[in-house]
DNA sequence: ATTGAAACGCCAGAAAC
DNA sequence: GTTTCTGGCGTTTCAAT
């Protein structure tokens, strides 16, 4: 793992479709060789996979809230969350509350409804996103490149 | 905006790197015609992307944290978590709090550093992740599917 | 206007060096 | 790791409905 192969990574991150002759254009090398590291990130599990990113607004998913839950039923909650639509992710968390769920949901009122659902599992306390930042798994930055 | 163009969705939201022919065979279409959708559905915005995923352990960074912000300096804060390397997402919300961090770093040492520097900007309530379930942009279940 | 069919050009993967 | 080569895919064009 070389400075070589995170800049390969900071560009798959950036565009999972770029071709494998412009990727080593990119990083100064021939195309199998790209091939051949990117082949090895997906084996040894660095890559986990190639995702489309959707945008929730235009499918009609207008509000986004992250949901706190004080509560001792982890376990049926995750359940709760991991069969729910609209949940998604969620996070059993160490600290002031023990578990958290991204919502994603049409309108308050569906949003209502999963919280009246959620209470069965725990305290929910909601925060309603009013704007986000959402980039990456990994912040590639200049730094981690250089260090290798 | 039908059935079928949420059956691309899912289906590119589950490997980006799918060919436009295995595409076409899933939803029992021409692939001209598959790719058509996918262009439209790129030049409207509602696909934003094509992403590799990157596994955070693989890399060292061993720690995952939700931090939880009491602050009325958001601008600053954000500013702060942008540029930041080891925010991944955060989020101005309305609730009990009024901005969430997700930070990603190698371990409690660079975690606390990044505490104790965000403390200029508001008062952070920090929850480490223990396990997670992050799925997707959009959950598109069977019953969205069908609806059309 | 929208769908299916064929031809072209380009890329990914394999083998040889 | 590089170059060469080949098979297969994506893309465009055209014909037909």
């Amino acid at each position: 793992m070389d400075a070589i192969d995170y800049q390969i990574m900071r560009e798959l991150q950036l565009n999972a479709k770029i071709s494998m002759k412009e990727l080593a254009s990119k990083v100064f090398l021939s195309s199998p060789a790209v091939i051949e590291r990117v082949k090895k990130l997906e084996e040894n599990g660095t890559i986990k996979g190639y995702q489309t990113l959707i945008d929730p607004e235009k499918l009609d998913k207008a509000i986004t809230a992250i949901v706190l839950f004080e509560t001792t039923k982890c376990k049926e909650l995750y359940a709760f969350c991991e069969n729910h639509p609209d949940v998604l992710e969620c996070y059993r968390v160490a600290g002031q509350i023990s578990y958290i769920a991204k919502v994603c949901t049409e309108s308050v009122h569906t949003l209502e409804k999963f919280i009246d659902e959620s209470m069965k599992y725990g305290s929910p306390s909601t925060n309603i996103v009013l704007s986000s930042q959402e980039n990456m798994q990994i912040k590639l930055t200049d730094k981690l490149l250089n260090q290798g």
